[in-house]
DNA sequence: GCGAAATAGTTGACACATGAACATTTGAGG
DNA sequence: CCTCAAATGTTCATGTGTCAACTATTTCGC
């Protein structure tokens, strides 16, 4: 079965909530749907998963290679799910672990050949993609939002530091 | 181990990216930074986890109950996904399922009394949570960042029906 | 130098999520 | 009626994600 698609997490506020959480409901409905949207694409078209393609997307930019610990930081998961994820790329040929001469705990991650390959397909069709979602934006609008957005991640983070 | 905070989802795009994607990150990381301290704060205050409140919160506004179906619509998840909740809050004997008279197909499932009690507590402070984090935002931009939501929302509607 | 504490990565148990296959029931057209 | 397509919910295999426990290494304080 597939998540039908008439309704919406946002139904789940009661009518005279507060606005914070009515704006809370719709971001989460509205990533839900534009990344549910993203991994259907990604799976028809290059048969692989978002976190998959994440983490690629993350080693692109370090041809040397990252840690574990850093693709898990980069990510914002964590550091056992950044060891499952990475199992299945390497059975699939499309990174590898190598030694980091310097510290022998550590493992850099980089693509392959074969991977980099795999990346730059993938990578400009989803651009496509997510272009074509946030065409329902101007430019200014966009502006506006990731400014709004980063305040309040910098918020969200001073209140964790608080509680830590 | 814990998910490191340090970086950030959004050190994925390289510094020349196009604006949509730069957003598009943003969105993701501030979605699942919001999203990891209220499933922390929900386990430690509440023992509970955020799909279970999210669907008890859905069966709140409907103590007649609701079915599987409508559940599986309302929190845009798949049917098979419901069940395994429902069977945990089930065990937990916070819902019930009940027949529906009228198709013998369909199972309703609402909040027990215990439910209902334990529902009333998490949301209340859930909702604080949520009103605390969004702070960073006035009123004014709060209506703002909705309405341009909501667009993008129904534009990615609209794709996802043209493709199907 | 040495021992304790911190750090890197893996593993295992569990929860959540998808998609496909399945059984049961319903309902619409003949 | 009767058949057959559609709808409802469950189950299964697999992937993604958390957290806690574990091993191996490094670093810090002395």
């Amino acid at each position: 079965m597939t998540a039908a698609r008439a309704l919406d997490a946002e139904t789940r506020a009661g009518s005279g909530d507060h606005g914070a959480i009515r704006l809370w409901l719709r971001m989460l409905a509205t990533n839900r749907l534009v990344e549910t949207r993203t991994r259907r694409l990604l799976q028809e078209r290059h048969g692989t998963t978002l976190p998959r393609f994440d983490l690629m997307a993350q080693l692109e930019r370090f041809p040397r290679g990252l840690r574990m610990n850093e693709l898990s930081k980069r990510m914002m998961v964590t550091g056992g799910n950044v060891t499952g994820i990475t199992d299945l790329l390497e059975r699939e040929g499309l990174v590898e672990r190598v030694a980091d001469r310097g510290d022998r705990r550590a493992r850099l991650v980089r693509l392959t050949a074969a991977g980099r390959r795999t990346f730059a397909a993938m990578a400009a069709e989803h651009e496509r993609w997510i272009v074509e979602a946030f065409s329902a934006l101007s430019r200014r609008e966009m502006a506006a939002m990731a400014a709004m957005l980063a305040r309040l991640k910098s918020h969200v983070r001073s209140l964790e530091e608080r509680d830590a």
